[in-house]
DNA sequence: TTGTATGCGTTATCAC
DNA sequence: GTGATAACGCATACAA
């Protein structure tokens, strides 16, 4: 853990002046001899550019924060994983916020790009406010946002269509002769969740299904909370005969209070969820999922920000990530087809 | 995204020298009409110091790295959970680093400590060669490493004693009257690999067991290889009592295997995993499980740089986290005790 | 081609 | 108490 070389020790050690240093190091055209005399030192003394400095001086840190609410989230999950490898490759690392999906947290995140530590920000915002979106409007550096914002914000930005998703999943479970689809949700006050309430409804009506507020249960994007509310909703309606679940979390907790009870999934209760994390093909039975293509969307938000590094005044992009059904055997059966 | 306010600006507004500004902003003795011009100035520009400038200065950046194969891995994002929040308080950013259990990769974050973006630096190396071993004695930076890592090194270091975890492990299955007690463990040549398959032969010659060969297979610390082994050990001896699984993934596999092939656990086959990881406890049935403390081991690694950070010339520490079992449904069935 | 000098934004050491 | 000034390590405009 000694002490750092710098360019000056190597200028030193070389017998040259730092300029030439520099220059060698950054490949700019300088004499054989001077070349390798630098080179050596360099090597000698192990030397590494000190990137704090080098920062400094280009304005530029090579780095990219992401923000969410929590990383065990399986969806913020799969996308720092997408994410990371991509900023890896165009050289930058990670910062990583954790917000516990409080709104102040966020914006303290918003506020912090003055202190320049990053060249960008990712974020995925739970809960859109006003001073939210007015802290994105005034980030000191370039942000993509991953969710819905709105039509005002000049942002990059990511989305997808939750509403066409919940559909296709409500179509194929009345497509299997459901009729009583029971709807366990997360916080109305979050952008998921508005967002998801309303297809349910939306979704219904367009299948000429009635409305039953007895079918609809609120608790919380988990599996312990999910598994409380169709818990609830369960003993409301207990001749529901398929469950819509807002995520997979609350579907895999669906799947446990489900076999608790005795029903069987898909035979008496066909469960679908949304999101497509891992577990729901690995769960028993496996669990038909709306994805909303989390890493296609992790990927495209890194793009869209190395992008706009890339290209500071272009106008704000938005990329749409179409959702898509995948069957399993929560509604299906065992054997599909 | 306008250009960013620097103390020289605050200092012009204010008309005092940056100086004042210096001192105003970090609280240091001045005249409270100083203060006041100052601060009023800073608010109205809304300033916010540049974080690489102090630390260029300071030679501080209040960022701590962790380095670890896949964030996927849910020992790993156990941790990361815990070392974030400790990192945090203690007003550290976390960057993140994915190595893909790439040696080589590995042995680049080491180096790049040189470059002075992170304080210091949370690793766990998933194989510990020698040249891994000298990156880590020539580390420019404070390391702390999660596993085990050979004698002479002189490094802060979190461990466990998955011998005796495996142990614990293997006495209940015996306890609970099995004997064919089959094996399923990850690649030989990783730390956690290697100890966990020395720690099974010793766990059977303790209880007077044989050692045979066929009830032991190798594959991967995943889900998806970890049930591929499982159902080639399956075929070799079909009339194993009980699986002891090198870590919960495979075990998670186990079950589907099992299922499949309409064995049922705990009644046919007892199964026990390692690592206590959230999925294992709410599989069906649920795993039990050796805890070797994952979300402990990350507090504590996180604790340990802090400490070296406050203090460094203090002797390398070892901290050592008891395994634990945490007995469930898949060896003792649905209702324990 | 090379060296000198300046600036990136802060902090800290001096005189005043 | 305050202001000029020198670092921190690097990149670069300019002069030689």
């Amino acid at each position: 853990m000694g002490e750092g070389p710098t360019i000056t020790t190597i200028a030193a050690r070389a017998g040259v002046s730092i300029a030439s240093v520099s220059r060698v190091l950054n490949g700019l055209p300088t004499r054989q001899e001077t070349v390798h005399k630098v080179l050596s030192a360099a090597e000698e003394l192990g030397y590494v550019p000190n990137s704090v400095a080098r920062s400094l001086k280009s304005r530029r840190t090579n780095q990219i924060a992401f923000a969410m609410a929590d990383i065990a989230n399986p969806v913020y999950l799969a996308m720092v994983r997408e994410i990371q490898p991509v900023l890896k490759a165009a050289g930058y690392r990670l910062v990583l916020h954790s917000t516990d999906a409080d709104v102040g947290d966020e914006i303290g995140v918003l506020r912090s790009l003055g202190e320049r530590y990053v060249d960008g920000l990712i974020m995925i915002p739970l809960r859109v406010t006003e001073e939210l979106v007015k802290a994105i409007a005034a980030a000191r550096a370039p942000v993509v946002v991953i969710g819905s914002v709105p039509d005002g914000l000049r942002v990059d930005n990511v989305r997808t269509d939750s509403r066409t998703g919940l559909r296709l999943a409500l179509d194929h479970l009345h497509g299997l002769g459901r009729s009583r689809i029971g709807f366990v949700n997360g916080p109305l006050d979050t952008v998921p969740g508005a967002a998801r309430g309303a297809a349910y409804a939306d979704g219904l009506a367009a299948l000429g299904l009635p409305y039953q507020p007895e079918l609809v249960e609120t608790g919380d994007f988990y599996r312990a909370e999910g598994a409380e509310a169709v818990r609830r909703l369960l003993d409301r309606a207990p001749d529901i005969d398929a469950l819509m679940c807002a995520n997979d979390l609350i579907a895999l907790g669906a799947l446990h209070v489900l076999r608790r009870a005795g029903r069987r999934v898909p035979e008496d209760v066909a469960v679908a969820g949304m999101d497509d994390i891992d577990l729901a093909a690995d769960a028993w039975p496996a669990v038909t999922s709306v994805s909303l293509g989390s890493a296609e969307r992790g990927r495209a938000a890194a793009q869209l920000l190395l992008d706009r590094l890339h290209d500071a005044g272009r106008p704000p992009q938005v990329v749409t990530v179409r959702p898509r059904l995948v069957v399993r055997a929560s509604t299906v059966g065992e054997e599909p087809r």
